[in-house]
DNA sequence: TAGAGTGATGACAGCAACTGACATCAACCG
DNA sequence: CGGTTGATGTCAGTTGCTGTCATCACTCTA
């Protein structure tokens, strides 16, 4: 049995959720959230950069399942549609925590840094999602264009997977939403 | 003559970027931002929601040119069309201060705070676009896709044209960054 | 098994971003 | 001429965040 109770991480991160939830992400200070955890607000700064990175521990699982998707896919494949299908894998991982997702999303919402945080983190899955379409050999341009799409299509469904009251399969709503965007860029300015 | 110099708020964007170019964001306290724009702290405060945001003073007329070109579009246009049109105007205005545009961009490309707002701000231009689209009848999805990708094709179209040697036409780079967009969509899985 | 690490945590001091409350005073207005 | 207004200054306080050093259960090694 260790000195200290175990996995602080965790505890901060949950602390914290219940927290933002309770009386808002502003009304909250750090050193509530590590008292909650029974740590000091020292601890806290350790495990996480700043106050609102204690909300966005599971991106960096995300990247890995996007990249390592786009990495695994078969060397001939059409780059949007390998980005299309990493995303649906990373809907379908989401699915299975539907209800802290959606916790984690409405504090998220109530809050204006904290929506900025989430939109520099897509902005670095895309970044991630593009490298990966660059090893394999996609043009610069290319591969920031089909990254940021692949973006595109996934917040549109996200949104709509968190609004619907009628509860669509994520994964699902990713592949409506790309044949959507596929009908949209088919009707613009033929050459 | 006033009480006070004029344009307080151009004094101290002023101050802001010249000091962020010289010793980077971070070394750079409110404090003496203020100082060197002869005004104090709380006064750049109330000009100001915080530091940051004294690099992003131009986002509002970004968005209503956007948002005017989109509104003023032929009513049956391709909305995918007008969309670019927009950023193609948007481009035609930032390639107006194209020095200003390359030293602003160089400080905010040396730190991830403001690299972080940029993003926020892109975020807030494509909901503002995705609204003047759901006005011209656009669904809410499309919408939202429509403009994530006018983004997406921007965001391409801006890094070619401040890092490429050759110095093109910024609006001509919106036009080809869409053009391979549409090649790369039309690449993609076909029903 | 003693003693030297090791690593997670705590304690504490301090800076700078940001805010609220109130004071100031030239310019303007009736 | 006296009152109002609006931009700015002053000051005190909270909080996010950091550097530094101490602590001490656990572990490894001689």
């Amino acid at each position: 049995m260790g000195r200290w109770e175990p996995d602080s991480r965790g505890r901060l991160e949950t602390a914290a959720l219940a927290l933002f939830g309770e009386r808002g992400f502003e009304n909250t200070t750090v050193v509530e959230i590590a008292a909650r955890a029974g740590l000091t607000e020292r601890t806290f700064f350790r495990y996480f950069a700043d106050k609102r990175e204690v909300l966005f521990g599971g991106a960096g699982a995300l990247r890995e399942l996007l990249v390592g998707t786009v990495d695994g896919a078969p060397e001939n494949a059409d780059p949007l549609d390998v980005v299309v299908a990493a995303f649906e894998a990373a809907a379908a991982m989401l699915q299975e925590r539907r209800e802290f997702a959606l916790r984690r999303q409405a504090v998220i919402a109530a809050n204006t840094e904290l929506r900025e945080r989430e939109v520099i983190k897509l902005a670095l899955l895309a970044a991630a999602v593009a490298d990966a379409l660059r090893r394999r050999g996609v043009s610069e341009t290319a591969a920031s264009l089909i990254a940021d799409t692949g973006i595109a299509i996934f917040s549109a469904a996200f949104a709509a997977w968190i609004n619907e009251t009628e509860h669509r399969e994520f994964p699902l709503l990713i592949r409506e939403s790309f044949d959507e965007l596929r009908a949209v860029t088919a009707g613009a300015t033929r050459p």
